[in-house]
DNA sequence: GACATAAAAGACATATTTATCCTTTTTAAA
DNA sequence: TTTAAAAAGGATAAATATGTCTTTTATGTC
């Protein structure tokens, strides 16, 4: 479905959005090891999402990677999918073919819209959205 | 969603059921040209296929690949997915979590359960389902 | 049996994704 | 100003996916 890659975006993101209360800053390592993933790797992951200005980051002593609170409502899911995964998900065409085309459809284009449209759904969900729908500071999921 | 390999092997399966009509057989250079993929590629694509006894094929002069016309009902596009991708496809989880926990579900939970249920839905299509949909002989789609 | 044809099998090649390591730059605190 | 913490960047390595090529094996025709 999606890429490795943007795995480990997604949560690295919903784990940095979780601390966004105090507007507290995580480190590398806290990202890595919260969210279970090799660290070197995750610094890549960091590095792509700050640069499309997903999280934000300082440097020296006392840095480290945060999402603003105000920005919670805003950030989708389905923006940090695209800065790894681009829109495949919603060109990607469940045969590979290269076009789709609705006017001669192929026999699964309907159910394929359908599933689209779900994923389409899912992607639209807020941070805000995804923290709220779990109590407080349970984010344990994100380490299975 | 799926491999390359797993989208070839859908079209490559489709293209040669809809043969199936006098139990034709199909060499490995129609079907790349039927299905628009490289054809030494496919011939390994065909060897899973044939190994996984969900296509049949002779060699020698005459030979080539082919589906027995009462096995159309009974092989399922799941059939062929697993072949490549496993069960990636149900078991897969969308923040790569390994474990999928119903009872402390990630924030996604709901939605990727009625993701997968839509696949799974597409998936149990049989491949004369897929040729029923289509006006005779017209799997243009396969060449896009 | 000799020959031609077509798939099977395995070795080889390339591309992409995933992952690690090491150095440089920035910054805050002492 | 020195020092240490932390991200940024570049180079490289390992793993996987994708793709090609050559040889072997089976089979129908003559
Ligand atoms: S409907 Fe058919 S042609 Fe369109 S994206 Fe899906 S598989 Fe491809
Ligand atoms: S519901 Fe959550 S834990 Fe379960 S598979 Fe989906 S993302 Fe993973």
């Amino acid at each position: 479905m999606f890429s490795k890659s943007c795995k480990y975006g997604l949560r690295s993101v919903i784990f940095i959005a979780g601390q966004a209360g105090e507007n507290k800053k995580v480190s590398l390592t806290a990202v890595a090891s919260g969210i279970d993933s090799p660290q070197a790797f995750t610094a890549k992951i960091l590095q792509q999402l700050t640069k499309s200005s997903i999280v934000n980051s300082t440097k020296g002593p006392y840095g480290g990677f945060f999402i603003r609170k105000e920005d919670l409502e805003t950030i989708l899911l389905s923006d940090v999918v695209s800065v790894f995964d681009g829109d495949s998900v919603y060109t990607g065409c469940g045969l590979g073919l290269s076009k789709c085309d609705a006017k001669s459809p192929c026999p699964l284009h309907d159910k394929f819209i359908t599933i689209r449209a779900n994923i389409k759904v899912m992607l639209n969900s807020s941070l805000a959205a995804i923290l709220n729908s779990e109590a407080e500071e349970n984010l344990m999921f994100l380490k299975r």
